[in-house]
DNA sequence: GGCTATTTGCTTGTATGCAAGTAAAATCCC
DNA sequence: GGGATTTTACTTGCATACAAGCAAATAGCC
């Protein structure tokens, strides 16, 4: 921390994020669905009938907490677990008729949140910004 | 999400701060504390003996996780509650000795943690990156 | 072929976050 | 002065995160 705690930049980022979070949540939640559990509805209706370890990859989600996300987007009726016949190891993830039509909406939803979280963002520096993000995210 | 669900303002804010705080852990996890909990430290090493109200303003936590962390902390011997005799409703959060040791070391760790964190990162983009987060983070 | 190493999805335990609600104490307002 | 409102710290319940470890299945290697 430089003069102050606040100038941490672990502590800025995750209260950036925190605050991305709550207002990705308020756009989203009237679907039924928190945060993460949209990103995942996004992410499946990009590549659908995928293993959870490669959703995984993807959404850059442990085992572990994909594990329990599935299970609630299955309790709500978004997603079913199917076997893999090439590997009895592994389960395909698939989106249900109700999910692909949730995803759908969630996918338009962001278009709009994206843009208005950024409302005061200039565009020449949004780029800048969304790219160190992403160095950061790799950055290991 | 523009083309792909990896462009998704939240996803990058969230995945950027999940590689923060990573990286904040396995620099101060040898002093025996987590992430939020070396921040709630360095945070009370810039301002003691505060209420929980305050302190949970400052760090921006919710009360009902504060709690939790000072619970953990209380446990661990870094911190006490002591009573507030102008104010019985609240406390005075205070470092013990041991917890100033520590919270000193985390403050001298962060800077070269935050230097490093950030060392693919141009100074002049830096600047730019952070006033930008700490503007997201208010953004309501 | 058969033994070993790896992969896969899952469970458990701990630590945030946050919504909702509580009891006690302080404050407001007439 | 005293009732209504607000503040304070706490509790409960749920949803991520992640370390650690498990059993079943597959892949690699001799």
């Amino acid at each position: 921390m430089l003069k102050k705690p606040e100038d941490c930049i672990f502590f800025q980022l995750a209260k950036a994020a925190q605050a991305g979070v709550r207002y990705w949540t308020s756009r989203i939640s009237h679907l039924g669905v928190t945060a993460v559990q949209g990103l995942v509805l996004a992410f499946l209706a990009d590549q659908d009938r995928v293993s959870s370890a490669r959703l995984g990859q993807r959404v850059q989600l442990d085992s572990a907490t994909l594990t329990g996300i599935l299970d609630r987007l299955e309790r709500l009726g978004f997603v079913k677990r199917h076997k893999n016949p090439k590997d009895r190891r592994s389960i395909l993830i698939c989106l249900t008729d109700d999910g692909k039509r949730v995803a759908r909406e969630i996918i338009r939803i962001s278009r709009e949140a994206n843009e208005s979280f950024l409302k005061d963002i200039p565009e020449e520096d949004e780029f800048l910004f969304r790219s160190v993000l992403v160095r950061l995210a790799q950055g290991e």
